[in-house]
DNA sequence: CCTCTGAATTAGGTATAGTGAAGATCATAG
DNA sequence: CTATGATCTTCACTATACCTAATTCAGAGG
């Protein structure tokens, strides 16, 4: 049995997928790593043969024990270098997920114990997750709600950012929306648009990003005025 | 045209080799590549469909200028990935090459850029080679001989060490001869062996091993005392 | 001159990892 | 009950990158 990066894409996306919530099927894997359905089915015959996932009968697609390994293991170093270049090389934050995305195959065992000893695990990534990478469950324990479901106005703290979306991420960073930027939502328009006011700057924000924005309330109404 | 990692090897393995002063024909590759002599020339069919390489009519191959500057820009991150390792991480300097073997394939133009400038171009890697790998020649214009070339007693400083034999570099660091450290050259033995003198300790090193650390003379003798 | 050696190639085979085209399956909307 | 769309697979193809076995070729030594 041999590892490839090829493979450890795979399996990671499973786990990402499922983190984020999704059905995890052939189609969802073909939509996440950009390939053709003929690929994915190629590809998951390797990882099955390997003994990496199972396959239900429904199609649904789950990491066995050293699937699910791999996985945690090439999160964790995605996560890590992200950190490394954020605050050992100040990268900036939208640019580090596609450079970590090619290094975290190529990290030892070694060099990941390193990365933990130097930067800890206390932190989030520049995109505002933890070390094991954050499930939709995770985000909502703590309270925190995508900006597309705030119904109340109050002022909130911009906590996490959908970060596998390179243009959104350049697209946000232009209009000085960072993780850890302050703003108030003003309201909802009626285009779909949210009107967040920071710092004397006014912005209009479009629904399909509204929704891969991941915000806390730091004053006005409490938690649940999200609900509804 | 596509560079893989299996492409990148081959030029950074011509300018290596060249560096050397080997013979760079299609042997010498598939010896410095652990592959078999077909898979070279196949191998070899591919870059220079690519143009990277030009193979002259007597089997000499030579990186063509693209060719050439991929393989510098490899050497260059080899060694910064190197000096990342040991200053930041310190890791064992006899772990970074094979660390860095991998993870040089994955270094972004712009992560280049921010480990030139965290690290500087002053130091030297762990094994004793600046920024640009050195030649043969670049070492001895320092005044460095390699060890088995010693004729005449003295203090001596192990300068470099030749980083691609893992094995070997466990083996000196288990003597303590690891680069930069201090020694007195004591004398050539019937068994080809050198005794070396340092701090208390004393060691008889085999000729295979001497043949790859490059020292200089610290004490006793001038730079020529090498000659003969 | 012939043979042996080292170097290189050719031939044939494998595995990975993708593509496009076409067909099978299946739930559900009309 | 059929038609549509989504899903998945099969088929045929391509490219990379390795392998073994056998062959070719050039130069050196006997």
């Amino acid at each position: 049995m041999k590892i490839t990066i090829s493979k450890e894409n795979y399996l990671k996306t499973i786990a990402e997928a499922e983190a984020e919530g999704e059905t995890v099927i052939s189609a969802t894997l073909a939509r996440w790593l950009q390939i053709t359905p003929p690929a994915v089915t190629a590809g998951l015959q390797r990882l099955n043969r390997d003994g990496l996932i199972k396959v239900g009968k429904d199609g649904r697609i789950s990491l066995t024990k050293p699937g699910s390994e791999i996985a945690d293991r090439l999160l964790l170093r995605h996560h890590l270098i992200e950190r490394m270049l954020t605050e050992m090389f100040r990268m900036e934050w939208y640019k580090v997920h596609d450079e970590a995305e090619r290094l975290e195959h190529a990290v030892s065992e070694d060099f990941e114990r390193r990365l933990l000893a130097v930067l800890g695990t206390g932190k989030t990534c520049p995109h505002g997750n933890s070390v094991r990478a954050d499930t939709q469950q995770d985000r909502r324990a703590r309270g925190w709600i995508l900006l597309d479901e705030v119904k109340a106005p109050g002022e909130f703290r911009l906590v996490s950012v959908y970060e596998r979306d390179r243009q959104m991420m350049e697209f946000l960073d232009h209009l000085h929306l960072c993780p850890g930027v302050c703003f108030s939502w003003v309201g909802r328009n009626y285009d779909e648009t949210v009107t967040l006011k920071m710092k004397g700057l006014t912005v209009q924000l479009g629904a399909s990003v509204a929704k891969r924005i991941w915000v806390a309330r730091t004053k006005g109404g409490g938690p649940q005025a999200s609900q509804g």
